[in-house]
RNA sequence: UGUCCCAUAGUAUAAUGGUAGUACGACAGACUCUGACUCUGUUUGUCGAGGUUCGAAUCCUCGUGGGACAACCA
C-alpha cells in the first residue's frame, strides 16, 4: 500500500489544467540569468520546473535571461549547465531570450502602432520621480504624448544607434497612477552600446525583464511559468503584455524562495564572501551553491530528496539545515564505504601484543552489504582518539579509561592498563593488554564491553589532511542581521593531519566515506598523490554527549 | 497613509466543509563490534474576534502579525 502523496499547490494548478482540457500537456522553464552561481536556491526551482514536466509527461527549457550585456557572460552559462546537468535533469531546448531579440523588436513596435508605447527622452531620475510611490500615484510628463509616427521613428533611431546610452527609452502606455507600481508605464528598452555574449554588437537597445521574459514564455509555449513571489506584483503587467500583443497565454505562478538556517542566500552577499576572503571561492564547501554543496561531498540524489522534502508552498519559510543534513546521512549511511581515520590521536601501546607481530583483520565496509569487506592491519601500536580516553570518566562512559575495557572496531578487546602525561597534564601513552580470545568474528572470550572505538595501526598509518567544515554563520538567519559579516564563524573550518587506515590510499575524486564514528568525508579536488584531503560532509549525528568539563 | 501575497507543533509541510497527520529537530528508552543506523515512546500546533453551517484549519467579514512593490537589474 503506497501512501498517495499530496501534492503541492502547483501540482494542483496543473492537474486541474489537465484535466479541464485547458492543455494536454505542460511546459516548464528554468531562466536563469547567466550572471552568477547556481544555489541551492535554484536547486529548488530545478526541481520544481523540471520535475513537474517529468511528473507530468512534459518538456522544460533552459533558457538563458541574458537582456543585460553589461553583467552577463559566457563563462556562466557554461557552470549553469553544467550545475543542471549534475543534479539530474536535462532540458529539451537551450535558449536564449537573445534568440527572440528581432521578435522582440516587433512586438514593441506592435504596441506602439497600437498607441501603447512611447519614447521617453527623460533621464533615469526624472523618471524615476515622476513615478511617485506605492503610496501616492505618478504624473505623466510631455512626452507620453507624442505621435504614434513620431514614436516610430524615435524607436527606429534608437536601434539604429543614433542615441548615446540613456538617452531615450521605450516605455509602455498603461497607467501612471495604477496602485501598482508595476503597471505605471514601466521601461521596455533602454539603450546600452554593450557588447553582448551571443548577439555581439548586432543591437544596442536590449529589453528588460517585463518586456522579455513572458514574451518569451509564449513564444515557447511555456503552460506554466513559475517564479518565486518576489515576481508577484509583475503578474498584471506580464498578462497586460501577452494581451495586447495577442500571443500565446503563457501563465504565472509564484512560489517562495528557499532560505535556510545559518546561510545567506542572496548574490550580492555571497559575493561579498568571495571577495573579501570569507570563502575560498564560489565552490567553497561553505558556500551554499551547487558547486560549494558538490564540492562538501552532497549527491544529486540527496538535493533532489531535500528538494522535494521542504515541498513547495507561498509562505516564507527558513528552512533548518538540519534537514539538508539528514538527506545526505540518509543516502551515505547506506553507500558510503567504512574506513577508520583518527583524527585527534594519541598513542596506545599493546603490552602485551609481540613488537613483531602484525596482522590483517577483515572488517566490513558496509554493514548493509556483507560481501563488501577489506582488510586492516593490527600491530602493538596504534593510533586512538584522544575523545576515547578519559582519565577520569563520567557516569555511562563506554570508552577507554583507567581498568576500563573496551572493543577495538573489527580487533580485540583491550584493557586500559596505564596512561602517560607530559609537564602539560596531557594524555601522551596509553598502555593497554588485549584478550587473544576476544578477537572479532572468533570471540571466545565470553566478555561484553559496552562501548567499541576505532583505531589505525601505526605502523602504516597515511597521514591525510581532513577539513572540518562547519555552518558559516552563528546566527540563524544571518541575512536578517544588521551586518551578516558580524555573524561569521570563526571556526567554519578547521584543517588537520589526521591518521587514516593506508587503503585509503586508493581513493578517487566522487568516493565518499564515512570515517568510522566520525562523519561522512569525500575527496576534494586539491589532492595530490602525497597529500589526500578529505572534506567533511556531515558529521554523524552525537548520541552522546559529555557534560559540561 | 495605495496595491498585492501570506498565516497549522521549534522548523517545514498535509488535511480541498466531516478523527489535525507526516518529516526534520528535541527528549526518553530498546538494540548495537560505529553512543551511528534501526525501532519504540514523549513533547509541542490551526494568529484573534465575529459570522455562515448540523459541523470550520478550510468559506465570509473585520482586525492583528509577517512579507513584497517606488532599478534604464533579473
Amino acid at each position: 500500500m503506497t501512501e498517495e502523496k499530496s501534492l503541492n499547490f502547483v501540482e494542483e494548478i496543473i492537474e486541474e489544467d489537465l484535466k479541464s482540457g485547458k492543455y494536454t500537456a505542460i511546459k516548464t522553464r528554468f531562466p536563469p540569468e547567466p550572471n552568477g552561481y547556481l544555489h541551492i536556491g535554484h536547486a529548488k526551482s530545478i526541481c520544481l520546473n523540471f520535475g513537474l514536466a517529468l511528473k507530468y509527461g512534459g518538456e522544460t527549457n533552459l533558457r538563458f535571461d541574458d537582456t543585460n550585456p553589461t553583467t552577463e557572460e559566457t563563462e556562466y552559462v557554461d557552470s549553469i549547465k553544467n550545475d543542471i546537468r549534475w543534479l539530474g535533469f536535462s532540458w529539451a531546448k537551450e535558449l536564449y531570450a537573445s534568440n527572440y531579440f528581432d521578435q522582440l523588436y516587433e512586438f514593441a513596435v506592435r504596441l506602439i502602432q497600437k498607441g501603447l508605447a512611447y519614447v521617453d527622452d527623460s533621464s533615469s531620475e526624472k523618471i524615476a520621480s515622476e513615478k511617485g510611490t506605492p503610496a501616492t500615484p505618478g504624473v505623466e510628463n510631455e512626452y507620453r504624448s507624442r505621435t504614434i509616427e513620431e514614436n516610430l521613428r524615435l524607436f527606429e533611431e534608437m536601434k539604429n544607434g543614433k542615441y548615446a546610452d540613456g538617452e531615450k527609452v521605450l516605455r509602455a502606455k498603461i497607467d501612471m497612477a495604477s496602485p501598482v507600481m508595476q503597471m505605471r508605464d514601466p521601461v521596455m528598452y533602454r539603450i546600452k552600446h554593450a557588447h553582448h555574449h551571443r548577439t555581439g554588437d548586432k543591437w544596442c537597445i536590449y529589453p528588460l525583464y517585463d518586456f522579455a521574459h513572458g514574451q518569451s514564455d509564449s513564444i515557447e509555449n511555456i503552460t506554466h511559468s513559475i517564479c518565486t513571489l518576489e515576481f508577484v506584483p509583475h503578474r498584471p503587467l506580464y498578462n497586460w503584455f501577452i494581451e495586447k500583443l495577442e500571443i500565446f497565454p503563457s501563465h504565472q505562478y509564484e512560489f517562495a524562495r528557499l532560505n535556510m538556517t545559518y546561510t545567506v542566500m542572496s548574490k550580492r552577499k555571497m559575493l561579498k564572501l568571495v571577495e573579501e576572503g570569507y570563502v575560498s571561492g564560489w565552490d567553497d564547501p561553505r558556500m551554499p551553491t551547487i558547486s560549494g554543496i558538490r564540492r562538501k561531498g552532497y549527491t544529486p540524489s540527496s538535493i533532489r530528496t531535500f528538494c522535494d522534502k521542504i515541498g513547495v508552498a507561498k509562505r516564507d519559510n527558513l528552512i533548518d539545515i538540519s534537514l539538508l543534513e539528514s538527506c545526505i546521512r540518509e543516502e551515505l549511511n547506506v553507500t558510503a564505504e567504512r574506513k577508520m581515520v583518527v583524527l585527534n590521536p594519541v598513542k596506545l601501546i599493546i603490552d602485551n601484543y609481540d613488537e613483531e607481530k602484525s596482522e590483517l583483520l577483515e572488517t566490513e565496509s558496509l554493514p548493509n552489504d556483507p560481501d563488501k569487506k577489506r582488510e586492516v592491519s593490527f600491530s602493538k601500536t596504534l593510533w586512538i582518539e584522544q575523545e576515547d580516553f578519559m582519565e577520569n570518566p563520567v557516569k555511562k562512559w563506554f570508552r577507554l579509561a583507567p581498568g576500563q575495557m573496551v572493543r577495538l572496531k573489527s580487533a580485540y578487546i583491550i584493557k586500559c592498563e596505564s596512561f602517560d602525561k607530559d609537564e602539560n597534564g596531557n594524555i601522551t601513552e596509553i598502555h593497554a593488554t588485549y584478550i587473544p580470545e576476544s578477537k572479532s568474528g572468533h570471540d571466545e572470550s565470553g566478555l561484553k564491553v559496552k562501548g567499541t572505538i576505532h583505531w589505525v595501526d601505526a605502523k602504516n598509518a597515511l597521514e591525510v589532511e581532513v577539513r572540518l567544515y562547519d555552518r558559516l554563520f552563528t546566527s540563524e538567519n544571518p541575512a536578517q542581521e544588521e551586518n551578516f559579516l558580524d555573524f561569521i564563524n570563526p571556526d567554519s573550518l578547521q584543517i588537520k593531519k589526521a591518521y587514516a587506515e593506508s587503503g585509503i590510499k586508493n581513493a578517487e575524486p566522487g568516493n565518499h566515506f564515512q570515517f568510522v564514528r566520525i562523519g561522512y568525508f569525500c575527496l576534494d579536488p586539491d589532492s595530490t598523490n602525497d597529500n589526500l584531503i578529505f572534506n567533511r560532509t556531515a558529521t554523524l549525528k552525537e548520541g552522546f554527549k559529555v557534560k559540561q568539563h
